[in-house]
This record gives C-alpha cells, structure tokens and sequence, in this order.
DNA sequence: AACTCGTGGAC
DNA sequence: TGTCCAAGAGT
C-alpha cells in the first residue's frame, strides 16, 4: 500500500538524521550487525523504563557480563546486585535464566526466529520482535506504548473499542508498516524514537514531525485527545520500619522473600506492616535491643504501593539478634539492594564513614531528630 | 483477565 | 504536595 511506504520511507529518512546515540545501537565491526546479547540485555532493561536509565547502567552491566556464557555463569545475586536500581527485578533474573537456557539449548546464540525467541523468560511479543528486526533484519512488528500512540494518531484513531481490540488493530497495522519498510529494524526504532521524542503524550511536537502531513489525528486536531489517559493502579499503604544496628564496621542485613515486592534483595532488618509502623519497643523487642532511636522517615512509591520508611538506630551490646546476618560494610555494593535501602545505608553517617556503600546518590532523608517517632 | 512488579522524569 | 508514563512480561 502506497500510504504505508510513504510513512516507514519518511521515518526511516527521519531516523537516519535524528537518532540518539545509544551504546547498544553500536554494530558489531567484524559481522557488520548489532550484537545480538547485548540487544537482549538493553531490550530487558528498556522494558517500561525510559533511555535515559537505561543509558547510567548499561555499560556497567556488559563491563560486568561481556558475554552470554559469562552472563550464564554468574549467580543470580551478582546479576541483581547489578540490575540494583533499575526496578522490576524480575527482569534481572529472567535475563540471567534466558542467558542459561541460550547456553543450554541454543548452542550459545541468541535464536534468530521470533517463535524460539519467546521461549526465553522475559522475552514477550515485544522483545522478540525487537530482537528479530533490529538484530536480524526480519520484517517481524513490534508494539510498545510509543508505537501504540503514534498508530492511533497517524490514523486518527479514537479508543472506543476494548483494550484487547485496539492492541490487535495496533499490532497489525504495525505488522503491515514493518512489511512495506525497506529496512524493517529501523522502521520499528524510528516508530519508537519518535514516540519517545516528537510524539510524546500530551502535547505532540507536531511541528518537528516528519508524519504531520500524513497524520490524520493532526488533521483533525484531536492529536492531543489520543490515545486517552489511563487511570493508574490505585496504591496500597505499608509500613517498613528499618532498624540499622551496626558494629565495628559490620551491619545487620537480611534477604527478603524469593517473591513480591523486591524479592531476594537484601535489606537493613525490617519489620513489616500493613496497617501502622512498628513502635519503639517492637523495634527493642523484635531485635533484642537495648534501645531504639529514631532517625529519619519518608515515603517510596512503587507502582502498587506507598511504602512509609521508619529508619530507627538500633543500639545493642550483644550480637546478633536472632534474625539477620552481620554483614561487613565494605561488601554492601556488591549484594542486591533496593534503592531506598541503599539509600538507607549510604547516607546513615556511621556507616558513610566506613566507605564503599557503593551508591554515589543524594540521600533520602536526612537524619536527625524528627524522623519516626 | 486483572494484578503485580520499581523508579524517576515531566508537567 | 499529585498524576501520568516509560523500548512489557508473567501469572
């Protein structure tokens, strides 16, 4: 179709001379194409987060695990302790678990068709189509929340229909693009690029975009009623009250839960409530403390919850206290942490002291009086 | 088929 | 101080 050309010749030309110049979009010198395993892990890490994120932890992890085998070869507390930061860990460990199964039962090479990419934990229908038409140059569609918007408003697309509907339409319009593209690959990342940079929600820049005389939201300028907001997940209250007690360098840690919420990620010992903070002599109690002072509190939001930190400052004479492990200071960078308990760790004066925490950020919350009560 | 899973930037 | 949303996938 005439119209279909005409839209993935102008993106791919419009691509050619606007593209950011990200370090997964390098092609390998020798075969002249991406590299495969490196297109995986960024994939794995661009899923529902922005560039820009991706872009601070990329290197660092591929410095880490150059390769597939040594990627395949790693635990998997080495692989989240490098995956720390980024969110959705469970992204951290299905790459760790696709690497193995590519070892295992690919000879080493990332697959090539779409169908055998699937098979890999974390690879869904976007990934694979990623993979297939960036890697390999298959014509394969792919769809994520910048391709969907810029669809719907190429096409003047109003969402009427059911949400399951509306991803078929995209997913096909997608697929007959990909097809009339000369060079699919590119079509697909300009779709995005352009998504994530000219056709961003909200107000478009229709004015830089090389789509506006083919746009028919534009046409009717409706561009900014489309695609329609969704309503985000309604948040759930928790209270985490965090008890760093310390000694002689050492910290006491322990690993959270092998599922849920920031699952088998370590933590300064933490009582967990769902409906208040622990009180002062919980915290004494829970811990066999001689006393707890509170330092500091704050609120994190995730996606489904509003976690309340309580951080109190345990104090003892008597280790250990029956839950957690002493951990020394100097070995913190290198466990799997969420960002508010690295947060926790890095700023808490004492430990600062010590050095190499191992995360260069602002803190948190500042500690002093006035914090838990 | 809804729910769950992190984090930070842009308004 | 709030809401949306981001190169989604698994259950």
């Amino acid at each position: 179709m005439e119209r279909d050309r005409r839209i993935a010749a102008r993106l791919v030309e419009w691509f050619a001379t606007s593209a950011r110049d990200l370090p997964w979009r390098k092609a390998d010198a020798r075969s002249g194409r991406r590299d495969a395993y490196r297109s995986l892990v960024s994939e794995a890490m661009l899923q529902q987060t922005q560039v820009a994120r991706v872009v601070e932890k990329f290197d660092g992890f591929i410095k880490q695990f150059p390769t597939v085998n040594r990627l395949a070869d790693a635990d998997e507390q080495s692989v989240l302790a490098a995956w720390s930061g980024l969110g959705y860990y469970r992204r951290a460990m299905n790459l760790h678990r696709a690497a193995k199964l590519i070892v295992e039962e690919f000879g080493g090479e990332v697959p090539r068709e779409v169908g055998a990419l699937r098979r890999l934990p974390g690879v869904g229908r976007y990934t694979a189509g990623a993979i297939a038409s960036m890697v390999f140059g298959d014509a394969e569609p792919l769809v994520d929340g910048n391709v969907q918007r810029v669809l719907l408003r190429v096409e003047g697309r109003e969402v009427k229909e059911t949400e399951r509907a509306r991803e078929a339409w995209v997913w096909s319009r997608a697929e007959q693009l990909v097809k009339a593209a000369k060079n699919p690959g590119a079509m697909n990342e300009a779709l995005m690029e352009l998504g994530a940079t000219v056709c961003v929600p909200g107000t478009p820049r229709c004015g830089e975009c090389p789509l506006a005389r083919l746009c028919i939201a534009k046409r009717e300028g409706m561009q900014e009623r489309i695609p329609k907001p969704a309503k985000s997940a309604a948040k759930r209250d928790v209270f985490h009250s965090v008890v760093v007690v310390r000694s002689r360098g050492r910290v006491l840690l322990e690993q959270r839960p092998p599922r849920g919420l920031w699952a088998k990620m370590w933590q300064a010992v933490t009582i967990e409530r769902s409906d208040r903070p622990a009180t002062r002599a919980e915290v004494v109690r829970s811990f066999a403390l001689s006393d707890a002072i509170p330092r500091a509190a704050f609120d994190h939001l995730t996606s489904h919850r509003r976690v309340r930190f309580e951080v109190w400052d345990g104090r003892t004479s008597d280790f250990p206290s029956g839950r957690g492990v002493l951990v020394a200071t100097n070995r913190i960078p290198a466990l799997p942490m969420s960002n508010p308990q690295r947060r926790i760790l890095a700023s808490w004066p004492r430990l600062a002291r010590f050095g190499g925490i191992g995360y260069d950020c602002r803190p948190a919350c500042r500690y002093g009086p006035g914090g838990a009560r």
